[in-house]
RNA sequence: GCGGGGGUAGCCGAGCAGGACAAAGGCGCAGGACUUAAGAUCCUGUUCCGCAGGGAUACGAGGGUUCGAAUCCCUCCCCCCGCACCA
């Protein structure tokens, strides 16, 4: 067998050294009338982020793009598949601080990672100390990034990927970043730049905004921003504090509920808790030291009171018993005790509505029975609920948190299940709850409907935020929600953008198609994005100092970058002006009318040559706009939709991409694969585990694009067999038997010869129409992206064809045929397995070298010819003959007919007969057939009756015909006629079927002791066994 | 909650512009060949019934449309994914 991994290399290198993927525009013949020149096929993937190495999942997408890339070519496609690294944002940074600060986790992680890569070539142990020594310079961000491109740049490299690697960049190099600000200020002469304020999860202890990646099991449960409407309650003149001017303080309240605020009917205090009066604008505030804290970094107006005779801190208890007045109608009412209030919950005080709320409810039953009891004293009266809302099948009860308390029988508020109660009675609210009379303007309708106008109505009401639940960060942080005052975005609710990116996506190829769809929806959905981040690795943001663009908004039209970067290393990066961009992006000159490039270099701070400038704007007018852009599904909402909206901003319409495909990811043995579960491959260690070619087969043939791709160690397994048996079938049709190489072709006396078309067996043809069919579907398929459904034909099904071939033929003559479909074949798998296919194509070429040495002189250079090179094969049409593959199947229907019967009968035969429906006595019946297949059904027998001449075969032309409307599509009969000569098929076939049954065969023979024969019907003889 | 995608044999998964579907391919399992043996490989089988190529049930549950439904429509149950500032 063959050493893949040493093949792998040794193309590899080939590849490199003839540049056989270094795609140029071409531009130099544009003046002339090239009949040559090619279409371009401009294809991306996203750069992979550089922060550690890639596994096999990664590599799905970018092996699915080099498959295409490689068909590409094969179509004749001038193809660019460039490469770049990502590596803006946090974590590189959060990495190098981490190993700077001597973060044990994060330096254990780094020193895996490493060895990976120092153990990628040898077979030894990594040497540990080369690790350390490696790691300890990670303290840099650059270097880290540095070092895990270029370990992925070989990693790509080993998996065969046809990459230009001339135009290989990461994006913070200065002319990317100079790429960026340009990108920056075209949006902003737009107006899609703005500034405002935003909430966001934000780390007190750190000082910053923290992400999912930053917070304690952010991953698996999502801390997001909630909204809570915080209500003033005023507290009542005769318990105003007298001492100071605070005739205007209140008790805040924040609540997810707002419409309740008709049915108030107390506050709710902690005893135990400490409070604040703070001063916010002009008005004093009470709320739990925990909110105050909170508010803070959400208002830029609260003044904390100092200073003890202010009392800014208030017990608990001291609120108690108070009365305030309610908003809506300055209601008296009182604050009540509750230990169910958590003051880092909201404001730490809660506004009552023991109507709807079961915790309210239960709160006030508590106080009530301590009433009687005699329990402490409750000195106000223990207020009534307030009832608001109607709603259905919660008639039982006066109110609707009684009903739910009584049903699921909760007592106290101790309960667990007041949560609970609380989730259901809410939803049962919100979306069959109907406001009645109490509620002013809003009586009759629905809270779903009505929501947030009740906001805006209550005038009164504040904002304030809140994280959906307790969060702190990985190094325990208090997690909480943050106001950034002078947050920039980008806008992109500006309907006349949105509409040009629908547009955009109107005319665009999805594939899977279900994403085009989606993609107008996240469109729609777009709002705001911060574009901006006060720290990571990235571009300055040109408006303001101390900003950077944030990662995201830096790679969404980056693909234009690939179009020249190769040559702008040779521009001074100080040219790189926005004069400069635009003249080479968008045609455009500094004034108009003046778009020429000595009008742009006139412009520009350092002198360029002109024509430096002309070949830079053909390049990217010859390569844009981007065919395709393949990646996975989850950059659909983030990456995708601004990559696409940018382009819809910046460019014009013909530059807009033209296609996205998307991937599903991959999981192994069922799970996902993430650093957690230990179950990692990385993409550097697949040649060594697998191979490469058996991992892009796998990539190819495992799933559709829609479909997660899973990995099991066992499919693996079941796929290398067969791809090991179908490397055994190339190999036994070139080698010769001089025995070089291995495998069952060794010592094989027969030559491999093609076969010569006045040789051709009827199988011979059979197999060719079965091939060159094959390879038209496959083609077309491929054409489609549909990968999956194209290599499983020129695979396994075409595998099953030659099995079925040498059954029928020989071991022999099957090494023959294949030879004549051999270069065919390879050429048609060689974007899938490349490896394997150049080395066959190459030891074929050879071969035929020697046989043919003394033709003419440039079999030297067709040794070098490459199948990465070849064009698609030719359908060779003329081979694609329906009738033969008929033929074959009518046989072998015949064959499992009688294998059936043999099975049941258990009859050993003597004799097998076989009477066709051409026969001379039953052809009636083939006239019949074509007359009636037309007719629907239930019109068939009569018909049928109409055109049966012969009285005496009335009964019989009834069952015949009812054979053919019961026979449901079982028999191809039904649905189609296709006229076969059965009988000189069955005579030629005779000494097959004698051979496959072990007996004699007897066609159309007059001995019938069953009368089978009058069951024939065409296509489908009779048979009786004997 | 909103939006999207699913539920097919012991398992993974095709099929889903209605008709060659008892259901591709693979795994697993059973039997056989080869082998001293194991492994690998290769054949055969893998819903039930049937001594004549046939029949009966099946594609989450239930209903409907149709000559005919895994495929179309409705209801219900269950599962997965996204909801952003994060690469």
């Amino acid at each position: 067998m063959y050493k893949y991994s040493e093949i792998e290399k040794k193309w590899q290198r080939r590849w490199e050294e003839e540049k056989i993927f270094y795609a140029d525009a071409e531009i130099e013949t544009e003046s002339e009338i090239d009949q040559d020149q090619k279409k371009k096929f401009f294809l991306t993937v996203p750069y992979p982020y550089a922060s550690g190495p890639l596994h096999i999942g990664h590599g799905r997408t970018y092996t699915i793009a080099d498959i295409i890339a490689r068909f590409k070519r094969l179509q004749g496609y001038n193809v660019l598949f460039p490469m770049g690294f990502h590596v803006t944002g946090t974590p590189i940074l959060a990495i190098a601080d981490g190993i700077a600060k001597g973060e044990e986790e994060v330096i254990e992680r780094y020193k895996d990672y490493v060895a990976i890569y120092a153990d990628a070539d040898a077979d030894a142990d990594p040497d540990p100390e080369r690790v350390e020594a490696i790691v300890k310079t990670f303290d840099k961000p650059e270097i880290v990034a540095d070092f895990f491109a270029e370990q992925i740049a070989a990693d790509f490299k080993m998996m065969g990927y046809s990459i230009d690697w001339r135009r290989k960049f990461n994006t913070t190099e200065p002319f990317y970043k100079k790429f960026i600000e340009w990108q920056f200020k075209k949006l902003y002469e737009i107006g899609a730049i703005k500034r405002g304020k935003y909430p966001i999860t934000f780390s007190i202890e750190d000082g910053c905004a923290v992400g999912e990646d930053d917070i304690e099991e952010g991953d698996i449960d999502k801390v997001s921003v909630v909204e809570y409407t915080a209500i003033k309650f005023k507290l009542s003149d005769q318990d105003q504090d007298q001492d100071q001017d605070t005739s205007n303080t209140y008790l805040i309240a924040a609540t997810l509920r707002p419409e309740t605020i008709f049915g108030v009917t107390n506050l709710w205090v902690n005893p135990d808790a400490r409070y604040v009066n703070v001063k916010v604008g002009d008005e004093f505030w009470i709320m739990s030291k925990e909110a105050l804290e909170k508010l803070s970094y959400q208002r830029e107006d609260v003044k904390i009171l100092e200073g003890e005779g202010e009392g800014t801190e208030i017990d608990g208890n001291a609120l108690l018993w108070k009365q305030v007045k309610e908003p809506v109608a300055d209601r008296e009412i009182p604050i009540l005790p509750a230990s169910f209030v958590d003051t880092d919950v909201g404001t730490g005080l809660v506004y009552s509505v023991p109507a709807h709320a079961p915790y309210d409810y239960i709160g006030l039953e508590d106080l009530r029975k301590r009433e009687r009891v005699g329990v402490g004293v409750v000195p106000v009266p223990v207020p009534e609920p307030i009832k608001i809302i109607e709603i259905e099948g919660y008639e039982q009860y006066e109110f609707p948190a009684r009903e739910i308390c009584k049903k699921m029988g909760i007592k106290d508020a101790n309960d667990a299940r007041l949560e609970e109660a609380t989730q259901i009675l809410y939803k049962d609210e919100f979306y069959r709850g109907v406001l009645n009379e109490k509620c002013k303007d809003f009586k009759g309708l629905k809270i779903a409907a009505i929501k947030d106008e009740v906001k805006t109505w209550l005038n009164m009401a504040e904002i304030f935020y809140e994280t959906s639940r307790k969060a702190v960060t990985r190094t325990g942080g208090k997690v909480i929600v943050a106001v950034l005052q002078d947050q920039w975005f980008i806008d992109y609710r500006d309907m006349r953008w949105k509409d040009s990116g629908h547009k955009l996506v109107g005319d665009m190829t999805f594939y899977p198609e279900k994403y085009k769809a989606y993609m107008h929806e996240i469109i729609d959905w777009l709002t705001l994005r911060p574009c901006a981040r006060r720290r990571g690795l990235g571009t300055q943001f040109p408006f303001e100092k101390g900003w950077i663009i944030e990662s995201l908004s830096d790679s969404t039209i980056y693909m234009a970058m690939y179009t020249i970067a190769h040559q702008l290393r040779d521009v001074p990066v100080d040219a790189l002006e926005e004069a400069f961009f635009d003249y080479i992006f968008l045609g455009l000159g500094p004034g108009l009318n003046n778009a020429n490039a000595e009008n742009v270099a006139k412009e520009l701070p350092v002198q360029i040559s002109v024509d430096i400038l002309n070949r830079l704007r053909k390049e990217f007018e010859y390569w844009y706009p981007n065919d395709l852009r393949h990646t996975a599904p989850p950059h659909l909402s983030n990456h995708l939709v601004f990559f696409l909206m940018h382009h819809a901003a910046i460019f014009p319409a013909r530059h807009w991409p033209i296609a996205i495909t998307l991937s599903e990811l991959m999981t192994r043995e069922g799970q996902k694969i993430s650093k957690s579960k230990g179950n990692v491959i990385p993409l550097a260690h697949v040649s060594k585990l697998y191979g490469v070619d058996l991992y892009r087969l796998y990539c190819a043939l495992n799933a559709d694009f829609d479909t997660l791709s899973n990995w099991r160690e066992q499919d693996i397994d079941a796929l290398r067999r067969r791809f090991n048996a179908l490397i055994t079938i190339f190999d036994e049709s070139i080698e010769t038997g001089t025995g070089a190489g291995a495998g069952a072709g060794a010592g094989v006396e027969a030559d491999a010869d093609a076969l010569e078309e006045y040789e051709f067996t009827h199988t011979d043809r059979w197999l060719l129409s079965k091939f060159y069919r094959r390879l038209q579907e496959s083609i077309e398929w491929f054409d489609g992206f549909r990968i999956r459904e194209a290599g499983i034909n020129m695979v396994f099904n075409l595998m099953n064809d030659l099995k079925y071939y040498e059954k029928r033929e020989s071991v022999e003559r099957r090494r023959r045929i294949v030879r004549n479909i051999l270069e065919d074949w390879l050429i048609i798998l060689s974007p899938i397995v490349p490896h394997i296919c150049e080395e066959l194509w190459h030891k074929l070429k050879l071969r035929d070298r020697d046989k043919d040495r003394d033709m003419d002189m440039d079999q030297e250079k067709e040794k070098e010819t490459f199948i990465s090179r070849q064009a698609l094969p030719g359908i060779k049409l003329k081979f694609i003959d329906e009738k033969v593959e008929r033929e074959e199947e009518y046989l072998v229907s015949l064959v499992e007919d009688v294998q059936e019967i043999l099975k049941i009968t258990r009859i050993t035969p003597n004799k097998i007969y076989i009477y066709t429906a051409d026969a001379e006595t039953e052809r009636w019946k083939c006239e019949l057939f074509k007359a009636v297949r037309e007719i629907a059904d239930k019109d068939k027998i009569k018909e049928a009756m109409k055109i049966q001449k012969d009285k005496s075969k009335r009964t019989e032309t009834v069952s015949f015909v009812k054979q053919l409307i019961n026979s449901k599509g079982k028999s191809r009969s039904k649905l189609e006629y296709f006229e076969l000569n059965e009988t000189e098929i069955l005579r030629r076939e005779k000494a097959y079927l004698a051979k496959e049954f072990g007996c004699e065969i007897g066609i159309n023979e007059e001995h019938d002791p069953k009368g089978k024969k009058k069951f024939a019907i065409p296509l489908k003889p009779a048979i009786y066994v004997g």
